[in-house]
DNA sequence: TGCCAGGCCCTCTTTAGGGCCTT
């Protein structure tokens, strides 16, 4: 199988739900891949300029000490506007982080090109039996190996280039494809659940 | 004080509601 198109996977930690609501980002983490292979990383805390609660404190272990001494989230989000390039992007539920990314980027007057694919989608057509498609529960479901911490931006990440790859490569030997593109992926992310088969059947 | 996300997707649907996912 070949998989022609380098794609960055990457994950936000961050203050809540909405950027539109004030939230911010206080970590990014990706992974970038290049025909299958895992090519470059990149991981950074980042200062939101206030503190953040209780619950964001345990539920990624980040805590508001260790935001104390890092970087500005302009300073790294720009770090991060050079280490994407054009490439295009894959988030687990990525219009979180495409949101994320664009409020980030917009208080940088900073553009990008590439494309977001999800993986969340795609899961949930090509593994309609699984129990639910949350990243942890798809990890263990496809028998990945799995160890750190799960709410930390780099390993999710990593996670989910684990969990890209296998998917990549079963709809590879389900639908016998030489390969699959990053177009056919976002385009299959848009059929309904039904007629998937027929869509890959026709590749 | 009271507000409190948004997109996808299913169904007892489309003049709507609610669960799933992400932090």
């Amino acid at each position: 199988m070949k998989l022609a198109n380098t794609v960055v996977i990457l994950d936000f930690e961050t203050t809540g739900l909405s950027p539109d609501n004030g939230d911010r980002a206080i970590e990014i983490g990706a992974v970038r891949i290049e025909n299958g292979q895992i090519t470059d990383r990149f991981q950074e805390l980042m200062n939101p300029g206030r503190r953040i609660n209780s619950f964001i404190e345990d539920y990624t272990g980040i805590t508001n000490n260790m935001l104390k001494t890092v970087s500005s989230c302009a300073d790294v989000m720009t770090r991060f506007h050079q280490f994407i390039g054009d490439d295009n992007l894959v988030a687990h539920n990525a219009s979180f982080d495409k949101r994320f990314l664009d409020a980030e980027f917009k208080r940088l007057n900073l553009d990008y090109s590439g494309s977001f694919a999800c993986s969340l989608l795609v899961a949930r057509r090509i593994y309609q039996q699984a129990p639910d498609h949350k990243l942890g529960t798809l990890v263990r479901y496809k028998g990945l190996d799995a160890k750190g911490d799960f709410h930390r931006a780099l390993f999710d990440a990593e996670m989910t280039t684990k969990l890209w790859l296998i998917m990549l490569e079963d709809m590879s030997e389900r639908y016998n494809l030489a390969q699959v593109s990053f177009d056919m992926i976002t385009k299959l992310s848009k059929k309904s659940k039904s007629s998937i088969g027929a869509f890959l059947n026709a590749q």
